[in-house]
DNA sequence: GTCAATTCACATGAAAGAGACCACGGTCTAGTG
DNA sequence: CTAGACCGTGGTCTCTTTCATGTGAATTGACGA
C-alpha cells in the first residue's frame, strides 16, 4: 500500500491534449463567423499602413461575442503588415476595467506610459503631469499609435469622459505622431451618457458584434476541441449541449468554452474516458459556485456582513424570500453590535446591496409598496444547495 | 366611483472628508577625503 | 563635500458620511353622480 498520491494522475491518461485552446486569453489561427466584422474593422485600419490616421472606431456587442479577439486578432495582422512595410505603427492594448491598473484616468494614462517602457509611480503625481509625459513619448518620434481601450464603458461609468475628451483632443497638439483609438464597450447605452463632442469623435466608425446562435456556438467549440482534446472523448451531444446553454445566455462563447473545460475536467476528474451529457451540467454548477465562493470569500468585512445580514434574514422569514432594504439594515446592525464592526449608514448600506445585486449573488429590484414606501426588493440568486457553504464561510471570515 | 394630492421608505446624486499610499524637494545628519 | 535619512507639501484613490433631492404607487379625502 505504498502509493504514492500523485500516481494516478500521471497513470491515468489525460482527455486533453491541449488545454490551454480552450481557455479564454488563447487566440485561434481562425475566427469563425466574424468575417464580416473583421474585414470591416481591417478596412478602418488600412490607412494606417500608410501612416495615415484611421478614424477612431467604437465596438459593441455582448460578452463572448468575440470583440476583443477579433480587434487583437486584426492590429495583429496589420502590425506584421506594418513591419513589412516599414510604416511605424504601434498598437497599445489596454483594459480599462482590470482593478488597479487601469480603471481610473490617472492609471490610465500611467498604464500607457508603461507599455511605452518608462517607469511612472502608482500614485503621487498631479494627472496633467502625467499627461505630459505620455504627451512626450508620443511626439518624441513620428509614429502612429492605436489605442485599444477594451471594456470602456466601466472606465466612463467611474470617471465620466475626461480621459476619452483628453485623449481624443490630443492629436490637435500632436505635431508628429497620430493617433486614433478603437473603444469596446459590452455597454449598449452608456454612450448616451458622455458629451456630444466627445461621442461624435470617437464614434467616426461603429461596428456592432451579434451575439452568436447556437450553430455558430457549435461550430467554434468543435473547431477548439478538436485540438483541445484527444480524439473520440467527447461524446454525441455534448458540444451541443454545450452550445445550446451557451446561447441561452445571449450567445456567450466565452462561457460555452468554459463550460466545455470544466466538464472535461470534471469528467478526467472522476476517472472515466469520455465527456458525457451529465458533466456538462456538473459543470455549470461548478462554474457557478467556484465564481460565487471565489466573490463572497473576497469581498471586504462590510460586503460580508451586509451578506450574511441577507441572508440569515432571508432564512428567519422562510417561505418568503423576498426582503428589503430596512429589514437588512435592521439586522445589519444588530450583526455589527455582535461582532463589533462600526456600521456603516443606511446610505451606504443601499449601495452596498447595489453592488452585491452586480456581482449576481443576489437579485435586488426596486420597487414601489405605493403608501409603504419605496424599496429594494431582495432575493438571492445562489442555487439553495449552496447555501449552506456560503454561510459557513461567511461565519468564518467574520468571526461567529 | 373617480381623481388628484399626499405620503411613505427608501433610492439616487453630489460633495466632501478620512486615511492610506506615494513623489518631490528641501533640510539635516553623519561619514568621507 | 556628499550620500542618505527625514520631514512637509501636495497629489491620487478608496471607502465612507452628510446633505439634498427624487420617486412610484397605495392611500386618502374631496368631489360629483
Amino acid at each position: 500500500m505504498k502509493k504514492n498520491f500523485f500516481e494516478r494522475f500521471f497513470k491515468q491518461d489525460s482527455l486533453f491534449i491541449n488545454k490551454r485552446v480552450l481557455q479564454s486569453n488563447y487566440t485561434p489561427e481562425t475566427i469563425p463567423h466574424r468575417d464580416e466584422q473583421i474585414s470591416q474593422i481591417a478596412e478602418i485600419l488600412a490607412p494606417a499602413l500608410k501612416m495615415e490616421r484611421p478614424s477612431n472606431v467604437f465596438i459593441y456587442g455582448k460578452t463572448g461575442t468575440g470583440k476583443t479577439l477579433s480587434t487583437r486578432y486584426i492590429t495583429q495582422q496589420l502590425l506584421n503588415m506594418a513591419a513589412e512595410k516599414g510604416a511605424d505603427l504601434r498598437v497599445v492594448y489596454v483594459n480599462c476595467k482590470l482593478k488597479r491598473v487601469a480603471d481610473t484616468e490617472y492609471r490610465l494614462v500611467a498604464q500607457l506610459i508603461r507599455d511605452f517602457g518608462q517607469e511612472i509611480p502608482a500614485t503621487g503625481l498631479p494627472t496633467d503631469e502625467v499627461y505630459k509625459i505620455f504627451f512626450d513619448i508620443l511626439d518624441s518620434k513620428r509614429q502612429l499609435i492605436i489605442l485599444v481601450l477594451d471594456e470602456i464603458d466601466q472606465l466612463i461609468k467611474k470617471t465620466g469622459d475626461e480621459p476619452l475628451y483628453n485623449l481624443t483632443r490630443i492629436n490637435e497638439e500632436l505635431k508628429k505622431s497620430q493617433i486614433s483609438l478603437i473603444g469596446i464597450s459590452n455597454d449598449l447605452i452608456f454612450i448616451d451618457k458622455i458629451d456630444p463632442r466627445v461621442k461624435s469623435s470617437l464614434s467616426e466608425e461603429e461596428l456592432v458584434f451579434p451575439p452568436y446562435n447556437a450553430l455558430q456556438i457549435q461550430d467554434i467549440l468543435k473547431l477548439r476541441a478538436k485540438t483541445a482534446f484527444k480524439p473520440g472523448v467527447i461524446s454525441e451531444g455534448v458540444i451541443e449541449k454545450c452550445a445550446a446553454y451557451a446561447a441561452r445566455e445571449h450567445g456567450d462563447a466565452r462561457r460555452a468554452l468554459e463550460l466545455l473545460r470544466v466538464a472535461g475536467e470534471v469528467a478526467e476528474r472522476s476517472g472515466v474516458e469520455r465527456v458525457g451529457i451529465q458533466h456538462i451540467d456538473e459543470a455549470d454548477e461548478k462554474i457557478e459556485k467556484d465564481r460565487v465562493f471565489d466573490i463572497v470569500a473576497t469581498q471586504p468585512k462590510q460586503f460580508q456582513a451586509t451578506l450574511y445580514s441577507i441572508l440569515t434574514t432571508g432564512a428567519s422569514s422562510k417561505g418568503k424570500n423576498l426582503i428589503f432594504t430596512g429589514e437588512i439594515y435592521e439586522n445589519y446592525k444588530k450583526l455589527c453590535q455582535q461582532i463589533g464592526l462600526r456600521p456603516l449608514t443606511q446610505r451606504r448600506v443601499s449601495d452596498v446591496i447595489a453592488e452585491l445585486d452586480m456581482l449576481g449573488i443576489i437579485n435586488a429590484k426596486v420597487i414601489s409598496k405605493g403608501r409603504y414606501g419605496r424599496t429594494r426588493e431582495v432575493s438571492i440568486a445562489t442555487p439553495p444547495s449552496s447555501l449552506p457553504k456560503i454561510q459557513k464561510l461567511l461565519e468564518d471570515s467574520l468571526g461567529l
